[in-house]
DNA sequence: TTAATTATTTTTGTATACACTTTAACATGC
DNA sequence: GCATGTTAAAGTGTATACAAAAATAATTAA
């Protein structure tokens, strides 16, 4: 019931610098040139936490990372906020922030929402996809398989859940590209949480099968092999009621 | 290069004070009870925006609405950094935040999405939607109906748009659902900024056929019927390069 | 009068202060 | 020894202070 009333809308001149979709921030900048340092902490919290740096469940204190980072809490604040609402962290009123510790709900859920978008995705491409498109997702592919030679764990990790964002972003559609960018984050998160047994180097040859449908334009074969991809994913991580639940399990009450 | 490194990952403790997903503060809170003051100013600029109280372009003060809600700009920064990532705000550096004004571009973006997405959740739903579940829908396009009836436009524009997170949230989903919340938010502001001339009754209509669809289990007709649909509140927008880029059309530079 | 320049006021961005909550450490009683 | 209660330390949530930037108003020159 809270109104809100203002002055009869005095509209602002749109002043349009920055004409695009909110795809200027995403691009990087040329140097530590002073890009917002919210930004810069949530990144790094970000990487540390695909990186298996900070392990899930792990307490973000506010003034910890502000001494780190030379800012006041208030900065962290705010990336701590930006990252709650990426997943990654979970706030708890109070309490303080935590790397998030994503149910196995929650990843049930993310996979399938997962299958559900990219099979839509790969159906789209096969219809507008170009060859400049195939040469990139080579391109890719290859450094993929690069990545996973030199062991280049971190590297391997963002370069495999890039193919999936980069396959969205060919279909021209930032707000996808967007989501599943978030999306996949999450997805990272709990494959390290559920110590994925699903090879590297077998996600790779699948995406390369997967490209390979696309380079024929094979609709039906490219959407069953990202469906059976993802399956593959989800059904190798380690989902059974471990640690959190077991602990709950034993006791008499 | 920022690597933040911390203690031996100190693991905190599962303190497991609300097991299930983030479900939780979803659900609305018996009354004023301190529900957080950022949510509860989020929600307020949320709903002035959609009840179309709050044009497209204007400029929120934070000390303005600091002032109306009694509150410091803290909690209003924060409640506008929550808006910003909805997409219904834009925050420019060093100018402030502004209701945002979606593109063209970004509304034949959203409206793709939508159409992927719903598409696979009408589909997913034939399979494994229950009794229950239809009667849930009925109910819905009967409250739709009232709405449009004593012509509570806020009211049926809202309704409209919950039929749509409904559907979402039938399947179990609510990584789905939430995300689908976003973009209707989404959908709502652009085709009240580029004046919809289709109807509420139409789209009631449409919204009728679709259960009817759905509870016949017509997997065929019912994803027809909603990408039929999303294309037509899309194709009834007023896309014309008006107001915004006229202005920078007729200038010399 | 109009345009350009300077001065004034708003408004944002970040840091800091302070009250209140939680957490832990310790002491007391059983 | 274990549980419970008490006290101290740490941490969060909100308000406020202050510097820097932007917007606005005033002033001057053409």
């Amino acid at each position: 019931m809270n109104t809100l009333k203002t002055k009869p809308a005095k509209i602002a001149k749109p002043v349009k610098r920055g004409n695009s979709l909110h795809v200027a921030k995403t691009h990087e900048t040329p140097a530590t040139v002073s890009i917002g340092a919210t930004q810069r902490i949530a990144e790094s919290i970000t990487n540390a936490i695909i990186e298996r740096r900070l392990m899930p469940g792990t307490k973000l204190t506010e003034q910890k990372i502000a001494d780190i980072f030379k800012v006041s809490r208030t900065i962290v604040r705010q990336a701590l906020n930006q990252l709650s609402r990426e997943h990654l962290v979970v706030l708890e009123p109070e309490r303080g922030a935590f790397v998030a510790m994503p149910s196995i709900e929650e990843a049930r859920q993310v996979f399938e929402v997962r299958t559900m978008i990219e099979a839509a995705v790969v159906r789209q491409l096969c219809t507008r996809i170009t060859d400049t498109h195939i040469a990139q997702l080579r391109s890719h592919l290859r450094d993929e398989q690069e990545a996973i030679k030199r062991t280049d764990v971190s590297g391997r990790t963002r370069l495999l859940a890039d193919f999936h964002v980069l396959l969205a972003r060919m279909l021209g559609n930032e707000v996808l590209a967007q989501w599943l960018t978030d999306l996949l984050s999450r997805s990272s998160l709990i494959s390290l949480m559920y110590q994925s047994s699903h090879s590297a180097a077998h996600s790779q040859d699948e995406h390369a099968q997967i490209v390979d449908a696309l380079e024929k334009r094979d609709t039906r074969a490219a959407t069953r092999l990202m469906e059976h991809h993802i399956a593959n994913v989800e059904r190798n991580l380690r989902l059974e009621p471990n640690c959190p639940d077991l602990a709950a399990a034993l006791r008499p009450f």
